[in-house]
DNA sequence: CTGATATATATCGGTGGCCGATATATAGTG
DNA sequence: CACTATATATCGGCCACCGATATATATCAG
């Protein structure tokens, strides 16, 4: 592998789904609820996320709905998708987890006390 | 904000960099180190992705140093660069909650006995 | 000496994902 | 009648990624 793995955009959605099926409007309230608020899909990334996440089978179609005269398409989360999304989130927890170690060692050198001697000299 | 926040090279480039300066070549070898082997830093990567995070003001040139007749162009992280990086750890790990979270319900779910009823008829 | 490998820099162009804009349709509201 | 909300979908510009390529020095094998 490079540096990525499945996109950022494509984690959310299968996110959103990892519940409970959803349709795509649907996903993109939730994206937005999940993340407090702070995140919003637009809905031109979703529908080509979920074409890629399809043709990878990841997710696959639920069933299909008509309420209020609106179609409704919901999209469920497969085995491999469920998989796919906790392989990426163990990866992203790694990130974090190096980020956060280095961080910490940085604030440590900065505030490091004179008499631990050294120094650049 | 939409979905993304900086890009997973660059997150990987802020992290090689936060605990002390290191060169081009040093960062590949360091993203390498500290995933455990999983990620591999192109350097048509590198360069683009130092560039962008200079323009940006989250890296700065630390020094330049001739090791056997070879150049060695040192980077640094800015104040904001280690700001940039906290902050996007603490998104990422906002994800990784969300995922395992719902992926938790997902199991709990799926493993429903008989006898708390209901089911799809 | 020649070729291959490792270190070290940098550029370029193809590919592909993101997302704003746009289109279509129904229902409710001012 | 216009506007907003819900709901679907497509298209195209932009931009980041990264494989390929180029340049240069040092070392080692044959």
């Amino acid at each position: 592998m490079t540096a990525r793995g499945i996109t950022e955009p494509a984690f959310l959605v299968l996110t959103a789904l990892a519940d409970e099926a959803r349709h795509g409007y649907g996903i993109v309230g939730e994206v937005e609820r999940l993340s407090g608020g702070r995140i919003r899909m637009p809905v031109g990334t979703l529908y080509g996320v979920l074409d890629r996440l399809s043709g990878d089978g990841l997710v696959e179609l639920d069933r299909e709905e008509v309420q209020q005269g609106r179609l409704r398409r919901y999209y469920r989360l497969t085995e491999a998708g469920a998989g796919a999304l906790d392989a990426e989130a163990a990866r992203l927890a790694a990130n974090v987890r190096a980020a956060r170690e280095r961080l910490r060692a940085r604030g440590l050198a900065r505030h490091r006390p004179a008499w631990e001697g050294g120094g650049p000299a």
